[in-house]
DNA sequence: CGGAATCCAAGATGATACTG
DNA sequence: CAGTATCATCTTGGATTCCG
């Protein structure tokens, strides 16, 4: 009674899709949540608020190299997705608080664990790359 | 030995980026190796390749919505990195293996505790998101 | 089959200026 | 302080064509 149960034709590759998951299908909505959470800052955002609240500024000075802009366009999406809580003051000048919601916080540590591996194995990986390029450059 | 070592004029924010992680950092190299394997495409390869030796037509079967550029460039950048093996048999007509290496796997993981992770929360995810954009139209 | 090369559309990103 | 708005740019992504 499921998607299973109904293939028939084409059950091939619909069987193989269901088993390794749905992030392959061409449309599953967790495509999109994906992107969000890797993406360029969202990744860092995540890793910074790992380490408690912050303050939008704070969070600028620590991701080297984010604009205003897409600071605050990446807070938004993870905010959308329930990863990230909002709380802004009613002060002036105006104080918002980041924070990692509950949930937030469990795709943040495992974030966290892939740039943790790949800081730690960064000389692994260069030196990989590097033997690399002088392959091509050998064996034409 | 590293950079600690050589740090001596600006150094405020340099030993700041150290200690939270090198990935803050605005040109360190782990930013492009996270890139690569977070981008839309290296993603789905890593997890689709966890499951063992594929061909570029298999990858591109699986991997739903994919380009033969975008795929192809994917696994390019993989290869560099040393995270994907490539092992092209000299017959003809073409045949192309694509494999993890030891340390594409141990990326491979992590980004498949991730992927799994969100495939599995993510009635929880639109769930919160329907909230949001409610609060959004209640609270004008 | 497994690409490389090209061209073009779309989206991501950045710099700047402005605002409550 | 914490954004938004606008415009310029730079990168991605896709469709198509061609090749060994």
């Amino acid at each position: 009674m499921n998607d299973i149960a109904s293939v028939s034709s084409e059950s091939r590759s619909l069987l193989e899709r269901i088993r390794v998951g749905e992030v392959l299908a061409r449309d599953c909505p967790s495509r999109e949540i994906l992107n969000h959470v890797c993406s360029r800052w969202g990744v860092l955002v995540l890793v910074v608020l790992l380490d408690g609240m912050h303050r939008f500024s704070e969070l600028r000075r620590k991701i080297g190299g984010v604009s205003e802009k897409m600071l605050s366009q990446t807070l938004q999406s993870l905010e959308q997705d329930g990863f990230i809580d909002r709380r802004a003051l009613p002060v002036v000048p105006p104080h918002v608080e980041y924070t990692l919601t509950p949930m937030g916080r469990e795709v943040a540590l495992r974030i966290d664990g892939l740039t943790t591996w790949i800081e730690q194995n960064l000389p692994r990986i260069l030196a990989a790359r590097e033997n690399r390029t002088a392959d091509t450059l050998s064996d034409s």
